[in-house]
DNA sequence: AACTTTGTACAGTTTTTACTGTACGTACTT
DNA sequence: AAGTACGTACAGTAAAAACTGTACAAAGTT
């Protein structure tokens, strides 16, 4: 049922209290390393009750259309909103993600292991030089320690990084539900 | 050991497979909101094998002792570094939290759950006010269908933040270890 | 094929964030 | 108590990011 159906009045009340909840939101995206404007918009498709082309999205925040391409990509790339196909309708259309649980798997899935994968691989290629520069300059005692305190803090680091991957794992393939379940246990507000 | 107690050319050799290393620490730390250089300067801290003060960490970094001191602060804030006591100086010492798995937990300790909280909060109050409003236009049924739609959709994120508290509570406490063990099961790489 | 409509690349502008230098409060030293 | 060392607040500057308008490519319509 859109707002529009409403007398000015009470459609103005709804909107005062869709306003402070889509502004929350909108602030507290930057967790996740998107912009105020473009978690704004996210809150304003959350409220949408259907699906938003980009020129509807920039008359409702006041904003370039361009904006509203870029940061619909954005969201896009977080999988925080879907592309939607209607019939008749030449725009692109978008909606968002419905499914926080899933967002939240997808930011890690896509943010967090992308970083993770990088840092794998840069701490492996340091370890194996390393290992090199201490097998050139064997008799060179210092040299020894300082290589070993310096790999010992990388295994460290490629063994964290190995958790967060099976951290984000057990988010992927949704066992984190079987562990801390979507719906509270008894006793607990 | 100290670095400095290298020939030059091998603490070169030392000194460019470190670099490597903390450009990707820095470069990966924006998952956690934190500037480039301040992640720089968490990696500097991250091989130094003593604690530093400001001075020397803006020798090293080539920047003003401002932003170190600014730096450090929003590592402490995160509790990725320590502040340090050691007799005989009065300047401020510095080091990292080795212990990252501890470092992941306080970092959602922190941040994230600031964030849930004050969205659970808004989100109450938008509920309230959606339910007074709705008393107040008993028979606007185009209002009540609008109304309901929208507390469908802040119980749904409500509940979701729920989870989310709880998932935190499960890193705080320790119990994720329990289910995703800091070492990897037998048979995996 | 000419004409629309739609989304985005790109260059330029505005706004925000990061960084620096100075200046000052606090606390230690003599 | 005067002097010195240290860390940070604050104002100004430099750098980066967000945003806009124009221009154009792709796809649809007549």
């Amino acid at each position: 049922m859109g707002l529009y159906h409403l007398d000015d009045e009470r459609q103005a009340a709804v909107h005062k209290i869709r306003k402070r909840v889509i502004e929350n939101i909108g602030r507290n995206m930057d967790l996740y390393g998107i912009p105020l404007s473009t978690g704004h918009l996210y809150g304003l498709l959350y409220f949408a009750d259907k699906p938003m082309n980009l020129d509807e999205m920039g008359q409702e925040m006041k904003m370039s259309k361009t904006s509203m391409s870029t940061g619909v990509r954005t969201l896009l790339d977080y999988k925080m909103v879907n592309k939607v196909w209607e019939k008749g309708s030449r725009k692109d259309l978008y909606e968002v993600e419905y499914d926080w649980y899933q967002s939240f798997v997808d930011f890690f899935d896509i943010k967090w292991r992308k970083s993770v994968e990088s840092n794998i691989m840069v701490l492996r290629k340091a370890l194996d030089e390393t290992e090199k520069l201490h097998k050139e300059h064997e008799h060179d005692e210092v040299l020894a320690a300082v290589l070993q305190e310096d790999q010992a803090k990388m295994r460290e680091a490629v063994a964290y990084y190995k958790w967060l991957e099976r951290l984000i794992d057990t988010f992927v393939d949704g066992d984190i539900f079987n562990y801390v379940p979507k719906e509270p246990p008894e006793g607990k507000s």
